[in-house]
DNA sequence: ATCCAACCCGAAGTTTAACTTCGTTAATAC
DNA sequence: GTATTAACGAAGTTAAACTTCGGGTTGGAT
């Protein structure tokens, strides 16, 4: 229905909010730009892979827990 | 330990080898080279967002799927 | 009312990861 | 011996990811 990129964006700006930092702590963690996070968020693209693994690592969560979803299997 | 990249490749050789489909196929499915499927199993590289979401269709699996590791939390 | 923090949102430019295209090698099976 | 499947390198191309500007909005302090 809604791009991956959407959904992968609304679910890491939930994930970042439960762990209580904001957009520029993040960028800061994984050596983004505030600009990048945003636009990630948004859904205007998603992060590489490489990036991937450290936005996980900054929310000390396993990967895969940026890709579930609600209403999915 | 071992970078997502490598850990990637190795669940998406398993689910493509248990979904039964050759490189060939599975490159065709998702519109890549055979070439890019191996060098993406072999952790070369992680394929972009929107191929992610393809690789994903392509095996009827979720996304979150590609990212179950054993031994993770 | 205004300051500030956090964030949204374009547009235009840059970088480099992802991808392709060659070619070679090797294992298995028929 | 020849298909099939896949590993592996190197060199070149493309476009997604990322940056850098700019301005705009909201909500909560002071």
């Amino acid at each position: 229905m809604n791009h991956l990129k959407i959904r992968f964006g609304k679910r890491l700006q939930k994930l970042r909010a439960d762990y209580g930092i904001t957009q520029e702590e993040l960028a800061n963690a994984v050596e983004l730009t505030v600009e990048s996070i945003s636009n990630i968020e948004r859904g205007v693209y998603g992060p590489k892979f490489d990036n991937l693994e450290k936005i996980a690592a900054a929310l000390q969560l396993p990967v895969k827990e940026l890709f579930e979803f609600d209403n999915e299997t």
